[in-house]
DNA sequence: CGTTAGTTTGAGAGGACTCAAAGTCTGTGG
DNA sequence: CCACAGACTTTGAGTCCTCTCAAACTAACG
């Protein structure tokens, strides 16, 4: 269930027997059903949720709306950062939108990680960076204003979530309703199918 | 000139003589005037920028206008993401908003540093999880959606800046327009002299 | 002091929002 | 295997916020 995990672990920077056996120490496989919530407002992430298998979605509330700021599929992470990096009560919710099977790792685990094998800091630098650079570009799609703009962005870009993911989570991920990503969709599609016929 | 950002440095992990000399000799410091380009479009970024005195502002074209994506002051960290790490041409300018002085290390230099001192990985992991923190600060802040939530977080996150950006850049940073920001700031100044007479 | 950059103010247009209702899909129990 | 309930999505009508275009005003710099 692990191999996927620390191959891709391995391949960023061989690792130890050391290493590897603290690793699959540390590292706990749960599965949860649907819509369970692996973190919620007001409490601290203490873990770092690496998907084996499912689909996760991040979410806030704000005005009592809920907000999506991420979706993390298969051989990715998910945690808050806010709350993980700073060590504090959080906002955000993290659930499953389908069955999943989740790794996760303790905090302090992962910190005894860093403290006992500094080459592991390689490891966790070049990970934090490739989400740095998921974020720049969430930003990205962010300022591109309109609203069918960020669609056809989250198209390109996030191929295979539309499938997965209820439109209503996928409109508030994007800053925009539910109606409006309704009515963008029926208008792109009326003009892919003009394209077809002409 | 260095000492600030040396002491940033060790005071995330205290570093040897041999490090410190290393850095010293890699970090090139450079003084700039006021509106000059430290990057344009289709270059590729091969510096980390720090800036030790002064602003810098990065931005992209959007149709043809400049969107701000950043500010960058004293002892702070510039660069553009994408380029960067992955070693491509980008879309991205970076300008001085002030005369400034800046230290800028290469690309192949910082990787030096993290072959050469295994620890400096440590540093290097805990400064891009900084940056990867703010840039999720920014996400939080285009998401809030009407422009005074907009100009009232950077208020309160980026003082200080008001007093040294033009209002333009302000204007594409939190995605609106400079008229609109114009007139929320004029109803915000309006509703607070209010409080004071009451 | 004139010139340019920066900011404010006004009027009108339009995109996205809200509220509301009608379809459509999906999964579970009969 | 069908039927119904609940979740999901579409469609409609009216409103509002923000945008665009334009012009006036103000501050800063040489």
């Amino acid at each position: 269930m692990l191999t996927p995990l620390l191959t891709y672990i391995n391949d960023i920077h061989p690792i130890s027997d050391e290493i590897r056996s603290d690793l699959e120490k540390y590292l706990e496989i749960i599965e949860v059903p649907k819509h369970h919530l692996l973190l919620k407002e007001g409490q601290r992430n203490d873990y770092v949720f690496v998907v084996l298998k499912g689909l996760l979605r991040m979410y806030y509330l704000k005005d009592g709306e809920e907000v999506c700021s991420r979706f993390t599929d298969e051989n990715h992470i998910s945690l808050s950062v806010n709350s993980f990096y700073s060590r504090i009560p959080g906002y955000e919710y993290i659930e499953t939108l389908e069955p999943s099977v989740i790794a996760r790792i303790h905090h302090d685990n992962l910190q005894r990680l860093y403290n006992d094998y500094i080459e592991y800091n390689y490891i966790g630098r070049i990970i934090t960076q490739e989400y740095f650079i998921k974020s720049e570009e969430r930003l990205y799609l962010l300022r591109k204003q309109s609203a069918e703009e960020r669609y056809l962005f989250f198209l390109e870009h996030y191929p295979g979530l539309l499938q997965r993911v209820p439109l209503k989570h996928i409109a508030t991920f994007l800053g925009i309703t539910l109606e409006t990503l309704s009515r963008i969709r029926n208008k792109l599609s009326k003009s892919a199918g003009k394209k077809k016929k002409s």
